[in-house]
This record gives C-alpha cells, sequence and structure tokens, in this order.
DNA sequence: GTTTTAAATGCAACTGTGTTGCAAATGTAG
DNA sequence: CTACATTTGCAACACAGTTGCATTTAAAAC
C-alpha cells in the first residue's frame, strides 16, 4: 500500500503532510526524528503541523512513538507484528540510530498483586552491528 | 545514611540543594519529577542549580533517573539492586505516580549477531494497586 | 464542475525542559 | 581564618510541545 492508500484505509484525509511523512518513514531501514523527517520531506510544513500529524498517524496505529529518552524521539511504520505483539527497541550510542527489533517481543512481566499492565517499553541501548565491524 | 553522609562517602560537596534533594526523594515511596521535588523543598533554588544536582548525584549513582515518556522524568534514589541487577519501573495512567519494581529486574535479551547491550530499560504503563481498588 | 462543510493547516503566543558562560557565593582543606 | 576549587544564580538561548483562531483544503453533496 502506498501512503495515499494507508490514510484512506484508516479513514483520514489524505493531505501531503500526512502522506510524505509515511512515504519517508517508510522508506528507512531505522526510526526517524521529528528533524529527520523533515529534512528528507520536501514540502515545508509548520511545526504545529507536523505534531498534529504524528499524533493522528500514531493515534490511528500506523506510526508508532519511540521514547529513547527525553531528548530522543523517533518514529517508525506500525506498531505491531503478526501476532499483535508489541517489539523491543534498539538505540545504537554511537550512530544514534533507533531499530525496531521485530524479532525482540516485550517481555511478560510477572507482576505483584493489584497491578494491571496496559503497556510494556524495553527500550535496549549499546553499539548496532554496523558500529561493531 | 543521612544525605550528608551519603554526599561524603561519594566525594561530594555537601551543599544544602544537594542534602534536600536526597532528603526529598528519600522520604518519598514512589519517584518524584522536578516539580514535585521543588514543592516539597525547602529553600528556592535555580533551575539550573537542579539540574546540575541532578546530573551530579545520577552519575555518582545516588539517585537514577526514569524516562517515562518524553514529559514524564521522575527520580528516585539509589540505581542497581544488591545484585547490581537494574530494576523495571511501573507507571500509573490514573494516579501518574511512578513506582520502582525492585522486584522485577529488566530482562537478559537475546540479540541478533553484532550487537552488544550497555543498557536496557524496562517501562510498564497500567494501573498500580492504590488505583485498582 | 461547482458548491458546501468539516477537517487540516499556518501562525502567534505560550509553557516547560535542557544547556552554556560567567560572575558571585560557598564548602572544604590547609 | 584564609585560599581555592567548586557550586550556584542569573541571563540568555535552543528546542519540544501545546492551544486558539483565522485561513485553507479535501472530499462529499449537488
Ligand atoms: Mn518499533
Ligand atoms: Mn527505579
Ligand atoms: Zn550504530
Ligand atoms: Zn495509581
Amino acid at each position: 500500500m502506498n501512503p495515499s492508500e494507508i490514510l484512506f484505509s484508516h479513514n483520514l484525509k489524505r493531505t501531503s503532510c500526512r502522506e510524505g511523512i509515511i512515504q519517508v518513514i517508510g522508506s528507512n531501514e531505522t526510526a526517524l526524528s521529528e528533524q529527520e523527517i523533515r529534512q528528507q520531506l520536501e514540502g515545508n510544513y509548520d511545526r504545529t503541523t507536523y505534531f498534529r500529524s504524528f499524533k493522528t498517524l500514531e493515534d490511528s496505529g500506523i506510526i508508532h512513538k519511540i521514547v529513547v529518552d527525553n531528548q530522543t524521539i523517533k518514529y517508525a511504520l506500525g506498531a505491531y507484528n503478526k501476532e499483535n505483539r508489541k517489539h523491543a527497541h534498539f538505540y545504537c550510542s554511537k550512530c544514534q540510530k533507533v531499530k525496531c527489533m521485530t524479532t525482540v517481543l516485550t517481555p511478560e512481566v510477572p507482576m505483584p498483586e493489584g497491578y494491571r499492565i496496559s503497556e510494556t517499553n524495553l527500550i535496549i541501548k549499546g553499539t548496532c552491528n554496523n558500529c561493531n565491524c
């Protein structure tokens, strides 16, 4: 599916900003920050528009947001794997890239009595296969 | 150990701001944000001083920082349990409190060839035992 | 194709976090 | 008490995030 079809299938208006964001994120191996997306995007959209677009796209599940730390936020396509499970994310402290580790699922955590889990986020930091050569 | 002794044992100057931060964090069950710490602290310190104090205290391992999302940052005492292992953190989306789950260790994650892990963060979101009554 | 309307965008203004440089204040060792 | 290195306060700045409102636009209705 191309960006336009993706938006249509989620009952979202097909605006150039949204299509551009999906297109750029979809053509990268690693997750991208707002700045990186903006640099790869032709149209010059307002910051507000980016944030509202990210929110809309995230709410619909077209993209997902990865919070590495309070200064490092990245976006990638999709949200779940085939089994509707969430995956871990890897942050390389050398190249600063964030990769969706689709083979590493977030763990089922045994919680003390009384706690209910809605979401589990697993962020792994280290150096990636590229940077360890 | 009281705040003054903690600072001394880490070769840090015993300033009132640092002692206050340690004291406030140490007397709370859950992790605290900068604002919450400031509210419970008597002295009126500059924001810069807080941030530099947090950094110093974190670098020395006296406190640890918990990044729930890019808008929610909390601080708690300590950094490791007895076995020098890191624990998971629980964020309650009802009461917004963050709790160190010292019984839940961060998992040993099996990574693909070539990746080296330096740190693993596990953030669990849901509702806590207090809010589920 | 034109009209209509709800939704998306741009802009201005604002909050909050994080960061730096530098002068003044302070903790600590001698 | 004195001297000195460290910490602090202040000013200035960078940048993420958020809101209200007027304008523009997508897409449905005609
Ligand atoms: Mn991912
Ligand atoms: Mn903790
Ligand atoms: Zn790398
Ligand atoms: Zn709660």
